[in-house]
DNA sequence: TATGAATGAGACTTCATTCAT
DNA sequence: TATGAATGAAGTCTCATTCAT
């Protein structure tokens, strides 16, 4: 039976996500886990061997519940262009979620300890945007590049507006982004 | 008298930043952080109202020590282009050192807490990179966006692609860097 | 039906002394014997009352085949010398099994707080050695002690030795227990 | 300094003392003993690394004393016989003590794990005891064996049978502890 | 001003025991 | 009768902070 599919499970896992969100991780307490679960503090260490695998597993929750919204729609746009741009604003609205806050930190803190883990890695769970990098190279639209350097010089672009959207609090209207789009995918496409 | 000019002060937050950069923000303690220092953990009560003041101060502080690392030598460039570079490699140079992997951690816990707060902002601090930004606008070589925009789509692709670097842990020779400086740059101009 | 007869029961106490054997009275948990008995946490519960109860049931247990151990092949002495031989050597390579240690545990642990318990009194278990007592007393060659005091004098020196044996690691050869064997009888016999 | 010499660690030690005489080694939660000792909880670790450290020199505590108490007033005897029944009936009334059953607990459980320990051998803290072997085998008088061998055979008889009394509660006159000496004194010496 | 011993709340985790199935 | 998931009290230990010196 999958590793999912017991109710307490998931129960413990979204109190999990839950409250990272809300207080960061150095605010996520077992006991206050449990209460938040619904559980006793006892029945979480049936599921995680320890805080740091729970930690681990949720990161992957949220890694796959991130990419579910990250890559929404995508399929929907025709051109290029067009699929860049959903991309880009799903990153840009998730990103401006008080959730993705915090979730990037779960990232951010887990991400470095342990490597080989027995997770799926980011390529496979973000195919759809390597799936549009190569369409975009096998064009000759985009720039012949390793996928990694391609995404940071475009799509990140996103996050790090919502980045500084959000801690220097400047203010910008929907002409500002379709402009950082634009700039944005003049990073990627051959001139 | 300033807040700069005790020497105890200055002891501690070296020490703070030290210990930061090396075990993480989790691992200091002030006990740990005490004897790293030279002096007793009562005193640093005498300096700083709490931990988190001390953070936040210790944040500060990074924030001035990297600013210059990465406009170090800006006005050594003769053109734009060769300006951008200069702070490109900065980035990326600085964002691969182990000790930024952890500074970045200072940021990121402590940005969203406590958001008006009493410290000079980025964009004093960086104030040579707006230049290059303004400049590059007046002279009719940058596109005509807000500079976080610009700096969007254009510098964080440096971060990025080392953050890139060191999780995914691919490898990146000096073409590619080149190659990411040129293809960056292209979301900076008007084509 | 009799305390003894259950399948479940006996594989539960089997279970027990093996893990105290192994890890010490400390490492017993009720999850882990119950996984080691092959039966579920909750059946334990149904053959005893609580682990106190499971632990000096199993102490009983484990003073019977002590019993056997130490009174094994003492028929086969023609002489008192030799039966005293024979038990004292028993108890000796006995007290030097690693199980031996452990065992040991469960006595000293358990016998103080329970003392007047529902099980056979150590007379009735350990019969042949007061069978030996007896005989070398109503012979004339004993000391007409009680048999407590001449158990004492002579054959828990075994033990003892065995017991510096394990703790301060001293080498002991043959000889020396066969001298050891003579000095205690020295303690037993009228001169 | 000696690591003997702060209030607060000797208060901590006797508690400690205290609690394992009367609860046993298992009884023995950090958090009473703070409460014993008059002291925070914390506080105890300043003292000492965990808890295993506090029990192993807690243990050497006990063994001193225990020493001192078994040799006390050898020296006031003028025979070896009579140092020799000094030593017995020393062991025998501590033996016969409270504190002495849970104090055994603590040598048993602790001694096997750490052998090499920084702590004196037991050969150094029962001097007096070697010394009375040494001296009865240069005399002619005992019998040439190794002194661990002598004091099995001999004056481990006192707490074996104490150890007896105890648990099997069954009643020893002034006459029979007389007895018990010489006969475990026929052991030690040459016929 | 500086010290550092002391505090005690709270962190993570274990485990004897219960109870709905 | 048997199960084993669930419980939650209690365990060890850490650490930010205080305060008498």
């Amino acid at each position: 039976m999958s590793a999912e599919c017991s109710d307490k499970r998931k129960l413990i896992l979204n109190a999990t996500e839950k409250l990272v969100a809300e207080d960061g991780i150095h605010g996520l307490s077992m006991q206050k886990l449990a209460k938040e679960a619904g559980v006793a503090a006892g029945t979480i260490y049936r599921y995680f061997d320890d805080k740091e695998h729970l930690l681990e597993e949720t990161r992957y929750h949220v890694s796959q519940r991130t990419a579910d919204i990250i890559q929404a729609g995508v399929d929907d746009g025709t051109t290029l262009k067009e699929k860049y741009s959903i991309i880009w604003l799903n990153i840009w609205h998730f990103a401006n979620t008080k959730d993705a806050v915090k979730s990037h930190m779960l990232f951010e803190q887990l991400s470095s300890k342990e490597e080989g883990c027995h997770f799926p890695k980011k390529k496979e769970i973000f195919y759809k945007i390597e799936q549009m990098f190569d369409e975009g190279k096998s064009q000759g639209i985009f720039k012949l590049l390793d996928n990694n350097v391609l995404s940071s010089v475009s799509l990140e672009s996103s996050a790090a507006l919502a980045r500084k959207h959000r801690n220097n609090g400047f203010p910008i209207n929907d002409e500002a982004i379709t402009q950082a789009i634009d700039a944005s995918w003049d990073a990627l496409i051959n001139h």
